[in-house]
DNA sequence: CCGTATCCCCTAGGATACTG
DNA sequence: CAGTATCCTAGGGGATACGG
């Protein structure tokens, strides 16, 4: 059928979704996209999460540039946020989709 | 902010995540995409995957009523194919987004 | 308050072998 | 061809405790 051959390089089991398929990225996601958090707030926003596991997380979600790590200096004492990116706005909204989706066929 | 409150039952660690994040899920939603195919094809095609996985993770997405099988009783012998549900079908357009994603920002 | 280190357990999944 | 059964181990993630 001429399409067998080009299968575009699978971008391998590729960083994003190692992390998509990680349990509660999910959910941080979803937080986050409701604006910027700070590393307690997630923790008891969902419930379950241990803090070593938010902790991993939010290293993995910044390695792939979906979450940004803010510090206010300014603040006494200074406050660490997290927020995401543009990517992860875009990222975010597609999850939504499928949220969406789930929803319509259930 | 009053948006603290309504944060929307999250959908628990549902279903189709959980299969979404298993490893090969992605790879054979994407094989799916391009027209059903059968069990070996999809073996054969996606270097790597064992047949124990591919059965199970297959099980798991006709659970999700993402995938369908298909027996052709007509043929002789007997053949079974797999192809998306058209849920499966705007679930897998939904995974392209995240993968488009990446590349642009890559 | 904002995390990281450690330990330990459990399960996903790879290899292999086998059946209809 | 179309799977399932079994066994084994690597690592994800929960609990707990600790450091800046």
């Amino acid at each position: 059928m001429g399409t067998e051959s080009d299968l575009p390089a699978p971008t391998e089991w590729s960083g994003i979704w190692e992390v998509l398929g990680c349990k509660w990225t999910f959910h941080i996601l979803r937080l986050l996209a409701r604006g910027d958090a700070q590393f307690n707030q997630i923790k008891q926003k969902i419930e379950g999460l241990p803090a070593s596991t938010l902790s991993t997380r939010l290293k993995s979600l910044q390695e792939e540039t979906v979450v940004v790590r803010t510090v206010d200096e300014s603040a006494t004492p200074p406050t660490v946020s997290y927020s995401l990116t543009e990517k992860g706005d875009e990222l975010a909204e597609i999850i939504m989709q499928i949220e969406k989706l789930e929803q319509r066929y259930s």
